[in-house]
Parts: C-alpha cells; sequence; structure tokens
DNA sequence: TCGTTTCAGCAACCCTTGTCACAAGCGCTG
DNA sequence: CAGCGCTTGTGACAAGGGTTGCTGAAACGA
C-alpha cells in the first residue's frame, strides 16, 4: 500500500499467480482500473447498478444487508484475494444491487468493467473457474450468517463478531464504538455495552473509549 | 407425473426450451439419468460427497441447514426448473454437502453426473450461463432466509413459512404437524401451536389434527 | 375394542433481549 | 474556560419466546 502507484500490477501479479492464466493477466492490467480507497468509503449500495466487478488486492470490504427502514446487518467481510460475487449479478438478470460495501480498511482494488468481466467468462477458463469458486465461498459465507443468527445467541455472535473483525484489521485493539458493534449485529447499544462489560470482567478485553483491546479471541 | 416413464425427456424438453442449446438438450438426455421420487425422501445430506447435480423437473425440495447438534433450519424450497447450486459444490475444492436436501412432494428429477457439468462448463455455454443464474438465486433466496432472520419476528417469520408452502404445494391445505412446522422455523412445537391459534382466531386459517387450512395468504 | 402413541391445547414460569431514563466522562470548539 | 455532542455505564422494566408439565382427543395397531 505504500509503495508508488504503479506497483498495484506487480501486486495484481502476486495476488493472483496461479489462479489466472497469462492472458487474462494481461487483460486484467490493461482493462482493470486500479483505485485505493480510505476506509469507511462506501463502495456500493443497495439499488445501485451493478456496473463493474471490484477485486480486492488488499484491505477488507464489510457486506452488509438492509432492511425496508434501513436498519443494517453484517453479512460477511471481503479479505484480500476475494470478489464480490454479487457484483455478478450483472451478468444475470438482476442488475441492481441487494446489498450495501463498505471499505473496513484502506482498500487496493482492482475494478473489472462488467462487460469485460461476462466476456472473459467464454474467453479464459480460469477466470469462470474463479467466478464460480467466489460465488460458492459467497454462499458459505451466507451460510455462516445464518448460522449465527439461527443458532447463536447474542454474546457468542459478539464474541466471533470481535474475533472474525480482529482477524479482519490485524489488531487486537478495534477502534469502534458500541453503537457501531450493535448496528453491525442488529442490536441495541445498550446490549452491546452490557455484554462487553461482561467480557471485559471475565478478561477476555478491555475497554476504552472508541476502543475495544481484545486479550484473547 | 401421471405419464409414461418414457415422457420424462419430453418433459425436459418443454422445461429446458430455450435455456438450453439443441446440442446440450441431447446431452441432457443421454447423460442424465431420471428419477422419480416419493415425498420425504432425503436426497441429501450434511458431509455426504456431492457427485451430481439435480435439475428439477416437476415437484419441490426443502433445503435446510443443521447446526452441530443435528438442529434444523430450513432454508429455501426449490421448485420446478431449479437447480441445487451447492451442489455445484463439487466443481470447487469442497467436495461435501453443507446442508440437507429433502423432497417436499412427489419430485421428478434429472440428474448430472457432477462430471458431466464441469464439462459441459467449457463446452456450453448455454449450461454455464444457467449455472451462473442459478448461483445467484440461491444467493438470493439466502438473502431472503437471513431478512427473515435478522430482521422478522416469529409471528411474521410463520405467516411467510405459510404462505411460501401454500404456494409450493399448490394447495390450501397444508398436511403437517405443528412440530414440523417448528423444526422448519427453528423454534418449539408449544410456541408454533400458540401463534397459529392466535391466526385461527384472527380468522386467517383453520386448525385440524395434522392440517393447516389456509384461508387467506 | 382396548391400550398405546401422536398430536394439540393450555397455564405457569423463566431467560434473553430490547427499551427507557438518566448520569458521568471525554474531547472538541467557540 | 464554558458549552456541547458523543460515548459509555447502569438500573428498572417490558416483551418475546422458550420450557415444563399436564390434559384430552384423535389415530393406530394388535
Amino acid at each position: 500500500m505504500n509503495a508508488p502507484s504503479s506497483s498495484w500490477k506487480a501486486d495484481v501479479a502476486e495476488r493472483f499467480d496461479g489462479i489466472f492464466d497469462s492472458a487474462l493477466m494481461d487483460e486484467l492490467l490493461t482493462c482493470g482500473e486500479h483505485m485505493v480507497v480510505p476506509a469507511g468509503t462506501m463502495l456500493m449500495d443497495v439499488g445501485q447498478p451493478m456496473t463493474c466487478i471490484p477485486l480486492l488486492l488488499d484491505g477488507a470490504i464489510k457486506i452488509m444487508r438492509l432492511d425496508n427502514e434501513g436498519e443494517e446487518m453484517l453479512l460477511y467481510f471481503l479479505e484480500s484475494g476475494d470478489s464480490c460475487a454479487l457484483s455478478m449479478g450483472s451478468y444475470m438478470g438482476s442488475m441492481n444491487s441487494s446489498i450495501r460495501a463498505i471499505t473496513e480498511k484502506d482498500t487496493s482494488l482492482l475494478m473489472i468493467n462488467a462487460d469485460d468481466g461476462v466476456r472473459w467468462m467464454k474467453e479464459h477458463e480460469s477466470w469462470s473457474s474463479f467466478v464460480l469458486r467466489s460465488y460458492q465461498m459467497r454462499l458459505e459465507e451466507m451460510l455462516e450468517a445464518i448460522d449465527s443468527l439461527a443458532f447463536m445467541d447474542l454474546p457468542t455472535r459478539l464474541q466471533r463478531y470481535l474475533s472474525d473483525k480482529v482477524k479482519v484489521q490485524g489488531d487486537l485493539t478495534l477502534h469502534t464504538t458500541h453503537q457501531e458493534i450493535a448496528n453491525d449485529l442488529h442490536t441495541s447499544r445498550v446490549v452491546v455495552s452490557r455484554l462487553l462489560k461482561r467480557l471485559e470482567h471475565e478478561g477476555l478485553l478491555s475497554l476504552h473509549r472508541n476502543a475495544v483491546e481484545m486479550k484473547q479471541f
């Protein structure tokens, strides 16, 4: 991320080495548009047309579902090397996003034009194979989201959330507020404060203003 | 379903007309194995290897997720023309099913060997396109499942469930027990009885032994 | 026909989670 | 420094749902 901006091509080559064949790699480098976006940027929102397919080079993206009233709910995180399968929807009938995507960290992306993505499906087997694997991974992450909603109680979900977030952030100290956590878990701030306090008493973490410092996970 | 057993080929032709090109259609008819299974048959279970891809000609299949203790939870129904995207997993690394599939009605299926399915991905664009569209539809059904868990209360979920079931069954009278409904919604029998009673008082349905008769939906 | 099993109704109780109200502390800005 | 907004802590309470135990009725099988 700190290297000169021209180095993203090396990054792509390294990240997708062994996944994309070399012809496709060339196309990626010429057709793809590289961008670096700061944490907290909304990359995509519900109802927006999906004109491009993001490949994640570095950073992390939070994928959320919204209900009619605009209430959020975290689905999963995308990490380096992932792609947002839902944005493949453009290949299909549904042209509009049904989810919201927000960068969780400063993030380096390669944006692929949807038309190119569609064309490559026929031309490059390594691409279609990547897309399918990507769908499969998204499906499995959705299943995990369902598991946690259907089978786990809130304390457990909170711990899972904190662990996931530590892994994604790569930092034991999470710079976030109780309100934000509550939004992601679709519960209320008071409840989160209560549970966090309990975990602090159990010695699993310590609480600070705008920060949760995990001891273990 | 009542026609002579040789007529399934006509059924396939009709069902997938305009979706598969004629060359692929021929392959389907030669490679596919047709089977009719009675309602309540478990077609696939968690942990089983997925060696074939089912195409649904007629009937309906209930797709469920299980937790560690074997507790069930309904994800969605597959209906005529659908395919089980999760069974495409064989194309990817994950060879084992993470879901359970049970026929909801007497069901007519065309089973495709996974190897054939993989081969067709390269050879027939109408196949790869079908597979992708299928993934997309499954993803969207999963999103609905998540919506209902995250955003809806139990009375609402129950009504949705009953409506869905009426649509799938094609019959206003559902031949089921409160216990079964409770399993699908991952709650307890007593709670379902309570809520159904309330709906009966509201005149939305009437209750009988082993049956729920919907008035409207 | 009789005993057994399955299904549904009901009441009482409890736990988890959500809500409301309020207070206190931090940090920023005028 | 005074004032304000944002964040967190806390107690009391309400509601949704899950649990237990028991009952009677319907279906079923010998």
